[in-house]
DNA sequence: AAGTTTCGATACCTATGGTTTCGAAACCCA
DNA sequence: TGGGTTTCGAAACCATAGGTATCGAAACTT
């Protein structure tokens, strides 16, 4: 069984940077916005080589989506009832997008696949999938219905962020929960 | 009285290419994308100088604004009753948005003013402001709420395309005036 | 010690937004 | 007809950004 203990590649080991470079990048993109966060200065603010980015990274798409992975994580589908279950849903998406940075990359990715195939392609299989297919068996609703909802709570706080600049406040994030559960419930 | 009929100004008059200029550009955009869609290749799909267009906006973000404001036009506010004007005003929005280049050029400018504050004061100040208002007075809403709504309409269009890079159907646009209705009735 | 892979530094290419320059054209007025 | 003023087109130009290529040095394994 050579397979239980993978073994490791020959070679210099690639360092341990992966973390480092992440919570750069939210922290560039939140000091000097998306498109002044360069892949030049996020690998200068981390302390590393440019080209060490590219070479774990195919472009600055996906590095931002890997990002947005990793500040995000799993959603958590917790609470009794379909409706408990979107809310808290909803709410803990408006938290993670208010976080410093995670707004603007979201934004300024979603905003460069528009006119990007490939780019909205790895938006969609890496990232909404995933999230999409959760809340489908979570709350039994076909697929059409959660990217609706997908698109109304994502596309309702990015154009808030969008326009405004800052992260929807409470009291509008309460109206939006308010509105999908008249319409999920 | 000299100021009834202004005096036309000295020197050679600008030639009227507003129109040709906005049709070339959401046909370019509608062709290529917005970021692959230069204003070099508008000004040679318009037949005129890049400098020529520069003459007139200061920036690509200034001319798809104007470009945009003159594909939407005033907002159709008919129909008796609240319920109707809100939902005439949301089929209206996703049929201009869903026009070829329309719905690109909107997104892609909103992508860059992501990142770009002056941008996101033009649009916020010449494109969402008239529509906020006229909506205020013609539904009898405050400030908020009004703003809630257009982030919920334009943010839920705007994110369905930029995902699929195509328009929503009709079928989720019906479900967009019930979930809108149900919430501002 | 040999082999393999990553790292950092640097130079480089391409595309794009935007500016500058300058001669020619178009208009007004005298 | 000719001078003054402004726009037009063409071209060169600049800065920034994403992304690639090269190469010597470093870090592993066997």
């Amino acid at each position: 069984m050579t397979s239980s203990t993978p073994a490791r590649p020959p070679g210099r080991p690639r360092s341990g940077i992966n973390d480092v470079v992440f919570a750069t990048t939210l922290s560039t993109v939140h000091e000097l916005g998306y498109a002044r966060a360069t892949v030049e200065r996020i690998a200068a603010a981390a302390g590393i080589a440019k080209t060490t980015i590219y070479r774990r990274w195919p472009t600055k798409g996906a590095l931002i989506v890997d990002c947005l992975l990793d500040a995000f994580g799993p959603v958590p589908l917790e609470g009794d009832g379909r409706a408990e279950i979107i809310a808290s849903a909803i709410r803990w998406t408006a938290g993670k997008l208010g976080e410093p940075g995670v707004g603007d990359a979201f934004a300024g990715v979603f905003s460069d696949g528009v006119s990007d195939p490939e780019l909205r392609e790895i938006l969609s299989s890496r990232l909404q999938d995933p999230y999409r297919l959760a809340l489908q068996e979570a709350l039994g609703e076909p697929e059409h219905r959660v990217l609706f909802l997908i698109d109304v709570v994502i596309g309702t706080l990015l154009h808030r962020m969008g326009m405004t600049g800052e992260p929807m406040v409470d009291g509008d994030v309460d109206a939006l929960v308010e509105m999908v559960l008249s319409f999920f419930r």
